[in-house]
DNA sequence: TTCATACTTGGCAATATGCCCAAATCACCA
DNA sequence: TGGTGATTTGGGCATATTGCCAAGTATGAA
């Protein structure tokens, strides 16, 4: 593999590195509903806000939020919807996974 | 969140940690074309062949691959096409994060 | 059986992640 | 200016990940 196909496994892997988190597929899920921010994220996770803003600056710094400052808060939002697309997929492996398992129980 | 919810949470980013590594990234791409055995990926991906086969276990376990042992070889294959949708979608927050990044600069 | 090839597993060192606490910023208001 | 609430940043500690080497297992050929 060379040096630039390897660079370009590197930056999708960061991506897909940055929800692959509970906490931070947690935060995706909700903000694909609509914009929060982080007081009101860290009441739903229930971590120190501290965790949950450096959560948001993961998902930010790859792209995945974005975030504005309306008076003292800051208000993320989802940037890019197409990422839950992808979690009907996980949840078809989830499926397939524990169907497999069943039949090698039966 | 509640105990059910978190360990939902927890099973799907135990699948996209799966793929959130370069390598592995590389192998679902490559599995996504044809089957490979062992061999064939660590040619491909230049590492250790023990570091190839338990990437390969990590896909396995997490039911992202299957393998099927023919001879002396195993076999990979990609067992869920939909992940492959997903790369689109990572492509472009690559996109619109590097179009960001240029409008900074201008 | 002996040997070679294909693969997996165990173990360890280096590195990266994740979490909380404490301290620093920032925006707003009295 | 001082104070308060919202958020980010720094630091330290525990834990998880990664990759290589060495050793083990399995398959097939001689």
């Amino acid at each position: 593999m060379n040096k630039k196909k390897k660079a370009l496994f590197e930056a999708r892997a960061q991506i897909i590195k940055a929800i692959a988190h509970p906490t931070r597929l947690f935060i995706v899920d909700e903000l694909s509903r609509k914009e929060r921010c982080v007081a009101e994220l860290t009441d739903m996770v229930g971590a120190d806000m501290s965790t949950v803003s450096k959560h948001l600056a993961i998902l930010k710094s790859s792209g995945i939020v974005s975030a504005e400052k309306r008076g003292s808060q800051m208000y993320y939002r989802l940037r890019v919807p197409c990422i839950m697309n992808f979690f009907g997929c996980v949840e078809s492996v989830l499926k397939t996974t524990s169907r497999d398992q069943l039949e090698l129980l039966a």
